[in-house]
DNA sequence: CCCCTCTTCTGGATCGATTCAGACTGGATC
DNA sequence: GATCCAGTCTGAATCGATCCAGAAGAGGGG
């Protein structure tokens, strides 16, 4: 067993407050008892205070945690998380934090038993699709949280685009191109729906918040030029990832008419989806969602949001509080970036 | 302030370890009780047991820690970093324990301290530099660990492959392919030099035990074929991403007798590479080195290291250490993959 | 009716530190 | 010589739980 920090006191001869000021505050003492206690603690074996007993009594970690909705592991299977993380892990090192990835078991008993047990001081929530229920949970804790999908109250932190007019402006792109006839495809369209084709009544029925605003943004556009909602094919992707993106849009083949573009809700999907057509010699316009770094490479037109940024300004809600009078909610810019992957519709 | 569970106790008339025994023993007390105590909690907004408490007490977190050597949020622009990350991960969700990314600050005092200060059960560590240093503070505290670059002692966990003959491989490719005139790739060659031409006495100096097995690996293959080492060009890159590898590079066009292939020690360095080489419209071979997602697109000849294993194995080991009998240290395989980027020497 | 076992619950010790009010010392100040 | 002060160090309380030995009561068997 290692010893403790009073077994080190023990030795040495002296109080315990006085180990501990060794290495917590060496104005406390005197140099030379200092390093007394310093040499003897080594020559020990003591490996310095205890980190969880230290938090303890602290009050706070020095850790904040990274929620994910879906598995863990996939959250690094899509670049654009990887680049939100990236942000968060910027400003939790300049601010001396660790970062906790805490894995969200798909129960939701189990979810909020994840987000009760984990040791931090508060999280950044990426993308948490059934935020409600984990939001409460934090809230219960008293933790401070940033969300950024679903804007939340006012008093809430979060940093987010505005989804929905990102979204209209690729898709009035297609609508100027020409297209009326397209496919929208996203992950987690409705609940329980294997991928493929699906049937949605009304955009307000989809429950993924961020899914739901993209779509009806894409919805807004096609709108505007007289296509309507039951007239836009929906796709639903298995998972947010480039197989299950290439792997819905096969259903495309079977369609009558198929559509002349497709509409991805990602970039991953929107690269899968470019897999299946270019591959089976099909010219359709695809357009994606986040901009990450493939799809500069693939020529693909999409919206660009920033998502380090994202991380980053997330993460420096949670470390430097807003005052009352401070923005508790940062709204970033979206950009359309016109590649190749999007052309003229054909005349029919 | 947010009640405790000693308020609980207290509101509900008994005594705190019944408490406890009701979020953690639940067949302790009758199931009545239990009720009785989570509904007075729930509306008292007590929000379960204290994570950091709950550590102390019990001694032990529930989470593992990831060390990298760079920067963390560098960590995330190699997507291999990212591979093993998954990896770790998925192990990681499977045994429900959460995964802390530490940051080690660049100077070793902080790094120790970083070490010292991470609340786990353990650490994964992704190829620390100075792997030795953090090493033996991680050991000071008693607490088990993976490393994955350099091998450790016989008895303590390993991870990794063998780099050297891994690098062979790919350099014997370039050697068969009549190559004899070629530069060396890599970041963190030697302590502080400038990015650009470098020269290396012997392959022995380099301090990083990956970058150093690496290009004497390549060199194994270059000294079969008669070129000795200071006949290679060292190029060191400012960093492991692409950016630095593209800038490199550039520093070749003021050779006399440029080299005919570049060898790298990444896939990102190798990418960069390609980009400023093709930029210029020049043909030299290039191998990179993991077979990141990228390679595979861009053409690249690389060797092939099964990155999502090795972070699963890694906390596999962590979780589940082997007896005295088992294997303590796993060596993985790798594969060259040929693809576009290499060709056969120009005739001289 | 007594002994035994089982279930349910309690008290107090414990995990390993930090904190803060105060004690003691020696020297400077008036 | 009394007072004050800065510099050092100590003791006890505290952070918020878990754990373990054991008490109390209920039921069962002989």
């Amino acid at each position: 067993m290692k010893p403790t920090l009073r077994a080190v006191a023990e030795t040495v001869g002296v109080s315990r407050s006085t180990v501990s000021n060794a290495y917590g505050r060496p104005d406390q003492l005197s140099a030379e008892l200092r390093q007394r206690i310093l040499d003897t603690a080594r020559q020990m074996g003591y490996p310095g205070p205890n980190p969880t007993a230290r938090s303890l009594r602290r009050g706070f970690v020095g850790a904040i945690g990274v929620l994910f909705t879906s598995r863990l592991s996939y959250a690094f299977t899509d670049p654009f998380a990887v680049q939100f993380l990236t942000g968060v892990a910027e400003a939790a090192e300049h601010h001396g934090s660790s970062l906790l990835l805490v894995p969200l078991p798909g129960d939701l008993v189990g979810a909020r038993k994840a987000v009760e047990n984990a040791a931090v001081d508060g999280f950044c929530v990426y993308c948490a699709g059934d935020e409600g229920e984990i939001v409460d949970t934090i809230r219960a804790r008293g933790l401070p949280f940033v969300t950024t999908s679903a804007r939340p109250g006012a008093q809430d932190l979060w940093v987010g685009i505005d989804e929905r007019a990102a979204a209209r402006s690729a898709a009035e792109h297609l609508t100027g191109l020409g297209h009326r006839r397209v496919a929208l495809l996203s992950d987690d369209v409705l609940p329980d729906t294997s991928p493929g084709l699906v049937r949605v009544s009304d955009v307000a029925d989809v429950p993924h918040p961020t899914t739901r605003e993209r779509l009806a943004g894409f919805a807004d556009a096609f709108a505007a030029v007289g296509v309507t909602w039951p007239e836009l094919t929906i796709l639903a992707a298995a998972d947010n990832t480039r197989a299950a993106g290439a792997e819905a849009v096969r259903a495309l083949a079977a369609l009558p008419e198929p559509p002349t573009a497709v509409l991805a809700c990602s970039d991953v999907l929107a690269l899968g989806a470019l897999d299946t057509l270019r591959g089976a010699g099909q010219s359709s316009s695809v357009t994606g969602f986040d901009d990450i770094a493939e799809a500069a490479s693939a020529g693909l037109t999409t919206v660009l949001q920033p998502g380090v940024d994202k991380g980053r300004r997330s993460a420096e809600l949670l470390f430097d509080p807003p005052s009352d009078t401070e923005a508790h909610q940062i709204l970033l810019p979206t950009t359309l970036v016109v590649r190749t992957s999007t052309g003229p519709a054909p005349r029919s």
